[in-house]
DNA sequence: AAAGCGGGGTT
DNA sequence: AACCCAGCTTT
């Protein structure tokens, strides 16, 4: 008796069916980047912090250069902060040095040597917000913790359809709350870079790449080229969460 | 809520 | 010329 080769995946989920196209795409064209092949907090950090508003092209040799010369915290924090910011100073946002400087005394001066355990934690450092906590919490930490970055708000806001380049407070709570909510349980970390590789080479700010996007059936954009119809428009709702007072939004 | 920070690349 | 880039802090 012949076995039926295939499973049938009838995709009719938004959500999982967007895991699932990220994921696969990340597979295949996802990037090897210098950031990537550590854990350690400290390379972390150093990375997020240079790459604030920064592309990952200027970064990367600044970042090799100065993983080089300061190769743990110890050592950064025992450097002159000119020679600190003779590497970052050229990437511009100037301050990212004296950030990093004092970043490392917090670590190594209040802390004893050990690092933030949450985002919590991790947001009390000086240049570190949400988005870095989030990023050095999943990349480093292994904690499901989104993030929401310039590409995160863009391919989220396209695929359920919402302003994401409006700042009001209200859109951006709901991108967060998205972004929380399309995390994997397990696999933030893999699952975030999935999502800012899918940001920087599919779903892209000027020519997004509809005919090639895995995700494009339910994608609530209806291809940003040439204003097609939404091939499988969905709608999503916010669910109050036990944990938060009911006041939190006005 | 809005301004300020910034060099470097793309359209 | 305008826009964009793994945002955060200050006003």
């Amino acid at each position: 008796m012949k076995r039926v080769k295939y499973r049938a995946a009838v995709d009719d989920d938004p959500l999982e069916g967007f895991r699932e196209a990220v994921l696969g795409w990340y597979d295949q064209h996802g990037r090897n980047l210098p950031w990537r092949r550590t854990r350690d907090p400290y390379a972390i950090i150093v990375s997020e912090i240079m790459l604030h508003q920064t592309t990952v092209a200027t970064v990367a040799p600044v970042y090799e250069e100065f993983m080089q010369r300061f190769p743990t915290v110890q050592a950064l924090h025992e450097a002159a902060l000119e020679e600190v910011k003779a590497i970052t100073d050229p990437l511009g946002y100037k301050v990212r040095g004296r950030w990093l400087k004092d970043i490392a005394r917090a670590v190594v001066e209040e802390r004893g040597g050990i690092w933030p355990d949450s985002v919590e934690e991790l947001m009390t450092l000086p240049g570190v917000g949400r988005y870095t906590a989030g990023a050095v919490a999943s990349f480093a930490l292994g904690i499901d913790a989104p993030i929401l970055d310039t590409n995160v708000k863009r391919v989220l806001g396209r695929y359920f359809g919402i302003d994401y380049k409006n700042s009001r407070a209200e859109t951006q709570h709901v991108l967060w709350a998205l972004a929380e909510a399309v995390v994997p349980e397990g696999q933030a970390s893999r699952f975030n870079q999935a999502l800012m590789d899918f940001g920087a080479m599919l779903c892209t700010a000027r020519k997004p790449l509809c005919l090639l996007c895995p995700a494009r059936v339910h994608c609530q954009s209806g291809g940003v080229e040439a204003g097609q119809a939404a091939e499988a428009p969905f709608t999503y709702r916010l669910l109050p969460r036990d944990e938060e007072s009911s006041d939190s939004a006005s």
